[in-house]
DNA sequence: CGCCACTGACTGAATTGTCAATCAGCGAGT
DNA sequence: ACTCGCTGATTGACAATTCAGTCAGTGGCG
């Protein structure tokens, strides 16, 4: 499904041709459904919404998108995949320095691409609604599992360096808690904290956890 | 607004009286709410839904809460209350060790009056709107921060005592996105993981982050 | 000129909120 | 003890609104 979006340029605003390329269209309508969800929540997310921040007629995000219900998901799978090539991208170029890989890891939950606050709270409205539509719960799993997969791989490495008996699967888990953690508290604390303290944060988390294994 | 709902006898199932004392319905509306957010989560939660679980009419429920938007805030405060009573008293009983401290806690969030599937997955509906509707971050917020505060001031008295220079806050937020992180993962992870396991990731994570100081 | 993208009015369904009528319980008066 | 009448809980029909989805018709582009 996302596949089909392609990856054509970004920043596509004003003068728009009055008629787009079918991929264009779904990209800009999933744009603008990241921006509804992250301003009016899940709940009172509305087609119309969606319509007017695109500029254009709600009948047309049907035409596209043929459901409200389908729109979501499709929304969903894009983020999903979005988050997913980022942080495959960034292990990708790493040596096989399992600290090096973490650190990379971290730092690409935290690009540009993928870190905006539309984004975040979009992702936040998911979470929300994910565990009463079991929908969510399969774009997502998949994806998920893979990358607490390589999160487990990784704690495992600098566990076994430095000679230490703790459960992988524990510090994988406390680590990408931590991680989600943050970007939750930056859209719903009252008192929220930057982006760069929350990188900050799972970066000190990390070195608490590994120690001398994770000199970064 | 909460505190009017009086403590009274929690199983007052079935053979009710037809007409209920006015803090007793209100009581047995909440839980209602409860069930159907977790349920249907919050998007799809209608009156008539919540109504039906406590059997009762619709226009009852709005009899005892005016308004929908209404009823969401007190169950809400209903809940935050509750939580906040649990953990108060839970560090009440201790002794000025904070270390024994930081262990009534986490053991606190996880006792059965407050860790309930229902309620698990009640808040986690709640977080996905809170970003979007500021009138459950202000429900909240007071709350939080006084949470926030205490385990900032255990992490730093046990870093203290070890003689470390981290930063207390830092390690605070670890813990307490770790605590919301696996309540948050018991009702939205494809493949869940018990309280048990939950309980006992946040008490490894206490461990690592503050070593001998934490012994339990 | 044919094909899609596109529009906007319309429909049907779901849902919140109102309200007049009803009913249960309870205390006062007999 | 019995009834009357008051108070407040309760119901269900109804109004009003919002919104997803349909569709017939328009128009730009190759």
């Amino acid at each position: 499904m996302v596949g089909q979006v392609s990856d054509i340029a970004p920043h596509i605003e004003q003068r728009l041709p009055r008629t787009q390329s079918r991929d264009a269209r779904r990209l800009q309508v999933i744009e603008a459904t990241i921006e509804t969800l992250a301003e009016r929540g899940y709940s009172r997310a509305t087609l119309t919404e969606v319509a007017r921040r695109a500029k254009i007629s709600h009948g047309l995000v049907l035409f596209h998108f043929q459901s409200k219900e389908n729109l979501l998901a499709e929304t969903l799978a894009f983020m999903a995949e979005e988050y997913h090539q980022n942080w495959k991208g960034a292990i990708a170029g790493q040596t096989g320095d399992p600290a090096a890989e973490l650190h990379a890891l971290i730092l690409a939950d935290f690009a540009p691409a993928v870190c905006t606050r539309h984004k975040l709270a979009a992702w936040t409205a998911y979470w929300g609604e994910a565990q009463s539509l079991p929908v969510y719960q399969e774009i997502c799993g998949q994806k998920d599992g893979e990358y607490i997969a390589v999160l487990e791989r990784i704690s495992q490495d600098l566990l076994l360096r430095a000679g230490r008996h703790n459960d992988p699967a524990t510090l994988a888990r406390i680590l990408r808690l931590t991680q989600e953690g943050t970007w939750m508290d930056i859209t719903t604390m009252s008192e929220p904290y930057s982006f760069d303290v929350a990188r900050e944060t799972v970066l000190e988390c990390a070195r608490l956890l590994f120690r001398d294994q994770f000199p970064y």
